[in-house]
RNA sequence: CGGGGCGUAGCGCAGUUUGGUAAGCGCGCUUGGUUCGGGACCAAGAGGUCGGAGGUUCAAAUCCUCUCGCCCCGACCA
């Protein structure tokens, strides 16, 4: 079992070179591949698998409370979209446009969605008279294309897909109970418990939040290399949109009033955070709520035993199905071996093996992938085996990943200390911040640390500012992000 | 978009300095056979015009120009 190092050089080394090894994993597990097309990618089955596993769990989340789904134009006329300053301007930068319709030149070009927010405001905008016809609550799923420079698989592509939430509320408490909510209840709730990524949540500052947004609340995740992923964003838009859009209603009290909206949206970058939150020297670990394929069998075919050895794993099988996702490896042209690296590699949560000496003994064994543990289990114990591991598997994954994100927060008081963390440790530094735009800008010039969110959680105690040393009450986490 | 690096068979690479029977290696792939409890072995095969375009030359993977893409580091973002 020790030998099986030599197996890993189909992959760069996690530890020498954290980038590479992201993208072999990405590929030889074939989540994604390279496109002749510059900045996109195509998102193989594998990993379009784990994106519908994804979608399922937080649009049943979605619904539970109570938005419904819907979908919206995928181009937005430039008039449309310039009608929130703030907001073009933000997405100004990455915009596509279309200029011609065949070879009609257009009279006005349209932007392939960056966001939607323009597009479905001009609708609500038909939509709303009445108090009785809030609150809207929207989302959809949908591709989005922003013009990157640098593009990175699921990290950072052309175009990517999304989830994107709409709502519109008739009063401000409102609108801010719902940015909460989807944060806390939607998101956290879900990137913790399917995707096993513990967060940290807290309020962007106005340097960091959404173009055309009162604030912003984020979610945000350490990779094991010590850089933050932001994971999802959940935005009070007050009544910037609405005023611009001029979405009003009529109220009970016969006043007309403008709508508070917000919007949030999670994308297919979470899949990276998967991979480089989990993976290891040997590939993806997969969450299993969320895998594709929850247990692999690999049957032991020798020539003698192979038909008995086929016969029981496709009974066996039969048998799984009906509570998990497995699949049968009856590969004639590959070993057992080379397919038990396979399947670590593709991060498949748990592995079934069974050949003749399980069949005589009335047994199979079982290999994790996070712990790589095997056991031998009684046949008539297989299914709750299976499900109490698969269990164990996900909280394993959350608890590790946790201890990870607890040890790299570092408190850090003194800037020059701060420098040397983001430097040699990487991490997250709480420390606090005057709320001057300024000492962020110089720090972020600096260290290239952004202030990733202010948590909730702040302590009663005051402190000095890292940067100018004045007088702060504002704990924040800094990092370096992707 | 700035700095650096790289594009030769599906993947990883050699060949480029010194243009000329070097289009070559490993893995993978195909066929047949033996195998199969942690990347099996034997044999026989298929496959590239050297990222693309233009140029220099008797002759270009090799020299020149332009161009496209990818990776890394920065600025921007989910």
């Amino acid at each position: 079992m020790e030998r099986d190092i030599e197996f890993v050089k189909e992959i760069a080394s996690k530890e020498k070179d954290f980038s590479q090894w992201y993208v072999d994993v990405v590929r030889k597990a074939e989540l994604a591949d390279y496109t002749s097309i510059k900045g996109c990618m195509v998102i193989r089955p594998y990993g379009y698998g784990l994106w519908e596993n994804m979608q399922s769990g937080l649009d049943r989340r979605i619904k539970e409370t109570g938005h419904k789904n819907a979908y919206f134009p995928l181009f937005i006329p430039e008039s449309l979209l310039k009608k929130e300053a703030e907001h073009v301007e933000g997405f100004a930068p990455e915009v596509a446009w279309v200029t011609y319709g065949g070879s009609q030149k257009l009279e006005e070009r349209m932007a392939v969605r960056p966001t939607s927010e323009a597009i479905i405001c001009s609708l609500y905008s038909k939509w709303v008279k009445s108090w009785r016809d809030l609150p809207i609550l929207l989302n959809q799923w949908v591709n989005i294309v922003r013009w990157e420079k640098v593009t990175r698989l699921f990290l950072r592509t052309t175009e990517f897909l999304w989830q994107e939430g709409h709502t519109a509320h008739k009063t401000k408490q409102e609108a801010e109970e719902e940015t909460l909510k989807i944060l806390h209840q939607v998101y956290r709730d879900y990137i913790e418990n399917d995707l096993a990524i513990p967060v940290i949540v807290g309020k962007k500052t106005e340097k960091e939040k959404f173009a055309g947004a009162l604030h912003t609340y984020t979610l945000e995740a350490l990779m094991t290399d010590g850089k933050v992923l932001q994971a999802g964003t959940s935005h009070n838009l007050g009544q910037n949109f609405a005023k611009a859009f001029n979405i009003k209603y009529l109220d009970e009290d016969q006043q007309e009033k403008y709508v508070w909206q917000t919007s949030w949206g999670t994308t297919t970058r979470l899949i990276g955070a998967i991979v480089m939150v989990h993976g290891d020297e040997r590939g993806l670990k997969l969450p299993p709520k969320v895998a594709p394929i929850q247990v692999i069998i690999v049957p032991i075919m020798f020539d003698k035993t192979k038909k008995e050895v086929l016969e029981k794993a496709e009974s066996i099988r039969t048998i799984l199905k009906r509570d998990f996702r497995v699949e049968i490896d009856a590969r004639d042209e590959y070993t057992p071996g080379w397919k038990f690296n396979e399947w670590e590699m593709k991060g498949v949560p748990l592995r079934l093996e069974i050949g003749p000496k399980d069949l005589a003994s009335g047994q199979v064994v079982l290999a994790r992938r996070d712990s790589r543990e095997k056991m031998a289990v009684k046949e008539e114990k297989l299914v709750e085996t299976v499900k109490e591991l698969l269990d164990k598997i996900q909280v394993n994954l959350l608890e590790k990943a946790k201890k990870f994100l607890q040890e790299n927060i570092r408190e850090v008081s003194d800037y020059s200390e701060f420098k040397e963390v983001i430097e040699k440790k990487k991490g997250l530094i709480k420390t606090h911040w005057c709320g001057n735009k300024d000492c962020e800008d110089k720090i972020k010039e600096e260290t290239k640390a952004s202030i990733r969110c202010i948590p909730f959680e702040q302590e009663e105690i005051s402190g000095k500012c890292i940067y100018c040393g004045n007088e702060s009450s504002t704990l924040v986490y800094f990092a370096r992000a992707y």
